[in-house]
DNA sequence: CCTTTAATTCGGAATCATTCCGATTACTTT
DNA sequence: AAAGTAATCGGAATGATTCCGAATTAAAGG
């Protein structure tokens, strides 16, 4: 997702263009991978000395409820990254290391076949872990 | 996994056979389903009150690492539950209000077809949320 | 059964991420 | 430019989890 989606929605929804918004929005933009609250922070930082940690954790928990970002957990950390555009739905390998993702394009609750049909479903999550060609060691 | 299971594990690694961790094993052998950090506190505070949070966090994280306890996170909370027998690999559908499973026989692993042979993969999670029967309105 | 020794637990303080809150600032519309 | 409201700030509060030194307990050997 573009930083100009990202606005779309967040001005449909009568969200205000903020500076810090914007800041938020570049770095991730920008970072393309998975990340912490705290790289966020540090990163944001340095674009807004003084930004106040309750506006980054209040966008970031409104950007992840909007669907502009994607948020994960891994090793009790949570971490954040844009949303891939949204033309068809896939998973990730998320590197464990760096947070950088690649593609699963298929989605497993097509393979499935377990009758759920007493079951009402809200969701799934497929994600593959370990390290990317970059991270591995040797 | 049963109680027995979980004791022939924690002896092999040399870890002493004590009152709080039958308590715990017993706990989960009887809740079968994900239960949170803070319903383990309360149920095992109800058969030895004034057991430390420093002795039911140790622990679960030791259960954990040892493969006793399955471990997951939902909306921010830690979940736990009894490790299933180890016989064949599958994944879980999770009830999001009570923590009860159901299993799902396949893996989607077995599917992807992403080449993936310059990657090292460390693990995989698939996991479906929503309501079970019992848990559904209306 | 008694002693020893090291693991385990206890109790309470410390940590750490996150959230809350009242006061101030900054968008957007008129 | 002024008004109205959302957003931010700064610092305090919260809450889960972990740390730590002292006390207790389980397992092994005599």
């Amino acid at each position: 997702m573009s930083i100009d989606e990202a606005w779309d929605i967040l001005l449909k929804y009568d969200y205000k263009r903020t500076k810090n918004r914007e800041i938020l929005l570049r770095f991730f933009d920008d970072a393309d991978r998975y990340v912490t609250a705290m790289e966020v922070r540090v990163a944001v930082e340095r674009d807004n000395p003084g930004i106040s940690f309750d506006t980054i954790y209040r966008n970031l928990a409104m950007f992840s409820k909007l669907g502009i970002l994607d948020e994960t957990e891994l090793n009790g950390e949570r971490l954040f990254r844009m949303q891939c555009a949204t033309d068809h739905h896939h998973h990730h390998f998320i590197c464990t290391a760096c947070g950088g993702t690649k593609s699963i394009p298929i989605c497993p609750m097509d393979s499935v076949t377990v009758n759920l049909s007493e079951y009402v479903i809200e969701g799934h999550k497929f994600e593959i872990y370990g390290r990317c060609p970059k991270c591995k060691v040797g």
